[in-house]
RNA sequence: GGGGGGGUUCCCGAGCGGUCAAAGGGAACAGACUGUAAAUCUGUCGGCGACGCCUUCGGAGGUUCGAAUCCUCCCCCCCCCA
């Protein structure tokens, strides 16, 4: 094991903060003078199907953990899922059923083994003690804490002050999240800056059970792809899953707001520390195109979540379709007889999935936004002929493409 | 339990008997531009082989030539009092 001072630097490395820092600093020297790791333990709530890089920067915190040889917790919260995290939220969010958390538990596990080191992860449900218990305990958990602290939290004070609803539900889920704590007997638990509240029922809770407060990590959050100040999160669309191709990744990489260029750096790209203090002082001092470094940070994404050597191919890839305004090596494409009845485009575009509806087709016909192999379809209600075989390249927008193949 | 205010198109939010497929903003999409799928500007933004027709304004009925707008019942949310 390390020394606890060089630990120490290691684990407040791209904190937010660490409280208290001196209970950590004597966990730390405890577990180094008995060789006896520390429990650290994050939940993630299986809420949808994928992990993103919000995430992953929790995920790679602890697999720095792991690599300083303690015990990493990966608690996936199927029984919380149901409830719906109220945090940062400003209304109630819908609860979800039994067979798509369970569904999400699987993927999420499959999916955190491209940041954790597996043989190392202690894999963990919280429906393991929370599903057994019966009202009594509830109640003992309730008594724990009070109405007015809960309503300290930022969230649930502005909404009552608002006037938007607050179930009762909602006030069990930090107590839930808390008592994990307890089981788990927890020294340390990570979270986002927006867990900060739930991270320190956790505290309360083990001191009322009678255990050693846990100390609490919180990392900043990932700001959501598309720049309007939201945290990343599946509900709001503002995703870069880690399971998603390298093109999709890249691209939506090369998508973000210059702003954001800092903390994606920081937070999503695994870069070495020099090289990343070194482009964060050129950014600043606006000595480098951003775009440079939003390609490497493209490129690093790619590279960390589909395989080192892919993301200059994706570069390359994007290059072609984007900057060269060319083809895509791949799309989809349809087949057709030769000699079958002239097919009109928007009824095609709608049934090749390129949009949803025949109307939306000659909309964006309207608007110049259609081509085939280049050439700009003028009319709306314009037909393909299928007499002769050969292929066609339908272009929808920049992205969307379409390949006819007529045999 | 009593009194009051609400539920509108993906989201927020106007409309309060015809001129409403429904203002405005956001999101999204497209075009132009560019250093990129950033920013900015402009446009589109229910469906229909379509200058007309069909479906939408919490749900179900009703009044009317005509309803998102009025009435009845129901469902849901919020506030105040108890």
């Amino acid at each position: 094991m390390l020394p606890v001072n060089e630990q120490l630097r290691i684990i407040q490395r791209g904190a937010e903060e660490v409280l208290p820092l001196e209970d950590l600093e004597r966990k730390l020297h405890r577990s180094v003078a008995e060789s006896r790791p520390l429990v650290i333990k994050q939940g993630f709530d299986p809420t949808s199907p994928d992990l993103h890089l919000g995430h992953a920067v929790g995920l790679r915190k602890l697999r720095e953990f792991q690599d300083l040889g303690h015990r990493v917790v990966f608690l996936v919260g199927d029984f919380t899922a149901m409830i719906g995290d109220p945090s940062g939220r400003s209304e109630m969010r819908p609860a979800l059923g039994r067979e798509e958390v369970e569904a999400n538990a699987r993927t999420y596990c499959d999916q955190a083994v491209k940041i954790l080191d597996t043989g190392r992860v202690e894999l963990r449900y919280n429906s393991e003690w929370s599903s057994p218990m019966v009202f009594a305990d509830v109640l003992k958990l309730t008594s724990h804490y009070t109405v007015a602290r809960m309503l300290e939290r930022d969230d649930f004070a502005k909404r009552y002050r608002e006037g938007r609803p607050i179930s009762i539900m909602e006030f069990l889920y930090p107590l839930i999240q808390g008592y994990d704590s307890v089981a788990l007997g927890a020294d340390l638990e990570v979270g986002g800056t927006d867990q900060k509240f739930n991270l320190l029922v956790g505290r309360h809770f083990q001191q009322a059970y009678g255990q050693e407060p846990q100390v609490i990590l919180t990392l900043p959050l990932l700001a959501g792809i598309t720049g309007d100040g939201e945290k990343m999160s599946k509900s709001l669309g503002n995703t870069i899953g880690i399971m998603e191709p390298a093109g999709e990744i890249f691209g939506k990489a090369m998508s973000i707001p210059d702003e954001l260029l800092p903390t994606y750096l920081r937070l999503a790209a695994d870069l070495p520390e020099e090289d990343l203090a070194a482009d964060l002082a050129d950014l600043a001092a606006g000595a480098v195109n951003p775009v440079l470094l939003k390609r490497k940070l493209a490129r690093n994404l790619v590279d960390t979540y589909c395989g080192a050597g892919e993301g200059e191919e994706a570069e390359a890839a994007f290059d072609r379709v984007h900057v060269q305004r060319d083809l895509p090596d791949e799309m989809p494409e349809g087949r057709f007889a030769r000699g079958a009845e002239p097919v009109w485009l928007p009824r095609l575009l709608q049934d090749a999935g390129l949009v949803s509806s025949a109307s939306e087709a000659r909309r964006l016909i309207q608007q110049g936004a259609v081509s085939i192999d280049g050439e700009r379809v003028e009319n709306v209600d314009h037909e393909l002929l299928l007499d002769a075989a050969g292929q066609w390249v339908i272009k929808v927008g920049k992205r969307r493409f379409y390949k006819v193949i007529v045999e």
